[in-house]
DNA sequence: ACAATGGTCC
DNA sequence: ACTCGGACCATTGTA
């Protein structure tokens, strides 16, 4: 990176995000090209023992609601629970059609009958078979490896992944971890798994300039914990668990515009309480607050917001007489520059690791592989696998100056589970 | 072929 | 009445 410009304390190359764009598609046609490899057999083998689960599930919920039925229609499914089973609807979500049976609104329910749970496993289960475990071994070419393709049209500047989706494989639940030992290193290689920690919420105190978010940062405390001590009016060593859970989220929220609402059914508490942790939060985090009247200002001014290297988002709608279609563009308007920088972030990283990669004769058997948004998965032989780690660690961290620093977590294995 | 519903990831 | 940002994909049911 040639040249970079100094402001306000950060330092970013002195580039376009067009030209973060045009740079960085060399680099997805490579990652694409090579694709990762696949262990079939442990994927097969989770499959079989999969589908025998869900044979008795079947079943069993077949038993429990007295007939057989479609178990993959949400419409015949909510006649079963709540015109036959008669379970109580009230507090359920409603679709345009009747009753809600996603997850979230079948655990209200869960402890009505005892039909539920194996409705949900059964769902889980499903999923990963048709969703994963099949189609997966179909696609891999004949060294067992997987070919994405990577797009770039996304509204904020994301990278997505498709045919098949390598960015939405499992990692939580009983089975992600086994999923994910299914993506391997070649043998005599390594997976490195890297991680920026935290690039949204480190992202949005520069933009905001939050006083107390950057020197929360810099002094390297547990971000969730400290902004548990904030909302809860205690001291940081006298946070709980729970605590932190509720803080945890309420920094997921800020970053997507939250409301009271929003919070209250991301971790089921009232929406009094919701809000007033938001009003807590708020209190504390001023520039934050100020961030989010700006962005909002912009957009209702300019038509648009951008990120830090200049992608823009229109936003058309955001002057709609129609309060809620207004306010969705709001949130948006508050999210895009943050996941948008980020993403930049990342690019500028992939595009930097290209360039070592290839000049320092890493590139015969060095590859940049996955890109999942704040990750980056390279394989690389393991006599070397240590000072290649260096390198990715080094360039994620150091491609652009923030006004805090930017810390990226490493993982080494044979497969992408070893690896996290 | 397409919309609705649901679910996986960051 | 309705609600937190961004994606992709499977299945069902209707057109």
């Amino acid at each position: 990176m040639a040249k970079i410009i100094e402001k306000l304390g950060i330092e970013i190359p002195q580039i376009t995000a067009e030209e973060i764009n045009d740079q960085v598609k060399p680099v997805l046609r490579q990652m694409e090209k090579a694709g990762i490899k696949l262990d079939c057999d442990v994927l097969k083998k989770l499959d079989q023992k999969l589908s025998l689960r869900l044979l008795s599930l079947e079943e069993e919920i077949f038993k429990l609601a007295g007939r057989e039925f479609n178990l993959g229609s949400p419409s015949q499914m909510a006649e079963v629970l709540f015109r036959e089973l008669k379970l109580p609807t009230e507090g359920l979500k409603r679709t345009k059609s009747g009753v809600s049976t996603a997850a979230s609104e079948l655990a209200k329910v869960s402890d009505k009958s005892v039909i539920i749970a194996p409705i949900l496993e059964h769902r889980e289960l499903s999923k990963l078979i048709n969703t994963y475990l099949r189609p997966l071994p179909v696609l891999v070419d004949e060294n067992s490896r997987l070919h994405t393709t990577y797009g770039m049209e996304t509204s904020t500047g994301r990278i997505t992944s498709s045919e098949p989706n390598l960015q939405n494989i499992p990692i939580r639940g009983t089975y992600g971890a086994e999923m994910r030992s299914a993506f391997v290193a070649e043998k005599g290689m390594k997976l490195i798994s890297a991680d920026y920690s935290q690039i949204e919420l480190r992202v949005v105190a520069c933009l905001a300039k939050d006083a107390v978010m950057i020197e929360a940062f810099h002094a390297k405390v547990d971000i969730h914990t400290k902004t548990a001590a904030e909302i809860f009016n205690t001291s940081v060593d006298k946070v709980t668990a729970d605590q932190r859970r509720v803080a945890k989220a309420v920094n997921f929220g800020i970053v997507y515009g939250q409301t009271p609402y929003g919070l209250s059914q991301a971790i089921k508490i009232s929406t009094e309480d919701a809000a007033k942790y938001i009003r807590e939060y708020f209190d504390v985090h001023t520039g934050i607050k100020n961030y989010i009247s700006e962005m909002i200002e912009m957009a209702h001014r300019e038509g648009f917001v951008e990120t830090l290297f200049g992608t823009r988002r229109y936003l058309p709608n955001i002057n709609s007489h129609m309060r809620f279609i207004a306010e969705a563009e709001e949130r948006m308007a508050i999210n895009m520059p943050v996941q948008g920088t980020a993403a930049e972030i990342l690019k500028l990283a992939m595009i930097e690791l290209d360039k070592k990669l290839s000049t320092k004769n890493y590139r015969l058997k060095t590859s940049l592989l996955l890109t999942v948004h704040d990750e980056l998965v390279v394989e690389t032989p393991a006599e070397t696998v240590d000072e290649v780690a260096k390198i990715v660690k080094e360039t994620m961290e150091g491609v652009v100056k923030l006004c805090v620093p930017i810390e990226v977590s490493l993982g080494i294995g044979d497969n992408w589970d070893q690896s996290k």
